[in-house]
DNA sequence: ACATCAATAT
DNA sequence: GATATTGATG
């Protein structure tokens, strides 16, 4: 039980499909037209990132239409016209309307919702990570969820903050505290318990290794991630989080209000909450750094290049499937990432 | 440039 | 109500 901890990423070199029989998925999941429309050739990664300017020529109305999606993600394509055929030039919006824009970035995303898998993923990412690195870029990067932004990671990371910290006060005295209605979701994964008790330091600095797995991204990123990964292999006490490979997700549209929704009881994956190592009523407070840190001063160690950034990766593939709802005005486009695999 | 937080907006 | 966005601050 312990030695899976030493090569954990040794099992993932060896069941990691090839580049190659991922890159051609990435790149069916947007519509010939489309690509050709957004002159995307390359699965040369956009990176979900929020943003990564991808210059354009061609404007766009200003509806919600979507425009530059990153890569791979999120083609609204809602209400607002038709396919894609504003390529070439639908007539955009004769510069009358709105000031000259970029429509690119302009788009809205919808909102995403935070699947009890997906929340799974963004804990197993913080466990992980470790406390030190567990900011919001890092944990983005190592959940690899094309689509997911470094704020929709931030913004959850928030919530959760604020949850463990009620936890922590649960406990002694005497109140309160927790809404279930708020909590349904954080309960829904178990939380590490160096969440709630970061008493453990990184004492001894192991060794890191020269070379690290990960990859997919690019440059930054991957200096990024081999930081996240170094750490992670440095660090003796993580929990054995499984991260694997090939996760299937598919994005949702919708309304949130919509009918077929994908509630935790219609999921049928619930359960387990409330079995967390921090149960104990006799439970006093801890500090954990990570709940309290306010500031986080960015200390990366930045680490040689691996000889074969061949990897991809470090956690699953998610997949989108978008649907359009709403007509409506008051319809909200929803973008919902869920693995078909995993727990 | 990024992280964090509180407040606010959708 | 859950997530996004904003603004201030480190």
């Amino acid at each position: 039980m312990r030695e899976e901890e030493s090569d954990w990423f040794a099992r993932w070199e060896e069941e990691l499909p090839s580049p190659e029989e991922l890159m051609p998925l990435s790149q069916s999941l947007i519509s010939p037209d489309l690509a050709l429309a957004f002159d995307i050739r390359s699965p040369s990664h956009g990176n979900n990132n929020s943003n990564q300017p991808h210059h354009h020529h061609h404007h766009q109305t200003t509806t919600t239409t979507p425009t530059t999606p990153p890569s791979q993600l999120q083609l609204p394509s809602s209400q607002a016209n038709s396919s894609a055929e504003f390529a070439a030039d639908s007539a955009d919006l004769g510069s009358g309307g709105a000031a000259g824009d970029e429509p690119a970035r302009t788009l809205k995303r919808p909102r995403l919702v935070w699947t009890p898998q997906l929340h799974k993923r963004f804990v197993d990412a913080v466990a992980h990570l470790g406390i030190k690195n567990a900011v919001p870029k890092t944990i983005m990067q190592l959940m690899s969820v094309d689509g997911l932004t470094r704020e929709n990671v931030a913004s959850h990371l928030q919530k959760y903050r604020l949850y463990l910290k009620r936890m922590q006060g649960l406990s002694s005295g005497g109140g309160a505290g927790s809404d279930p209605a708020t909590d349904r979701l954080f309960a829904s994964s178990p939380v590490p318990a160096h969440f709630l008790h970061p008493n453990r330091v990184p004492s001894s600095d192991h060794f890191m290794p020269s070379f690290v797995p990960i990859a997919t991204l690019q440059q930054q990123q991957q200096m990024a991630a081999a930081a996240a990964a170094a750490a992670a292999a440095s660090n003796p006490h993580l929990q054995p989080a499984q991260f694997h490979h090939r996760q299937i997700a598919a994005a949702h549209f919708g309304s949130p209000t919509n009918g077929g929704f994908h509630s935790p009881t219609s999921n049928g994956q619930f359960g387990s909450p409330t079995s967390n190592g921090f149960g104990s009523p006799t439970n006093g407070k801890f500090d954990p750094s990570f709940l309290t840190r306010q500031t986080q001063q960015q200390q990366q160690q930045p680490i040689h290049r691996m000889s074969t950034p061949s990897l991809h990766s470090p956690v699953g593939n998610y997949v989108e499937d978008l649907e359009s709802a709403n007509a409506n005005g008051g319809g909200r486009t929803v973008l919902t990432l869920f693995p078909t695999r995993d727990d």
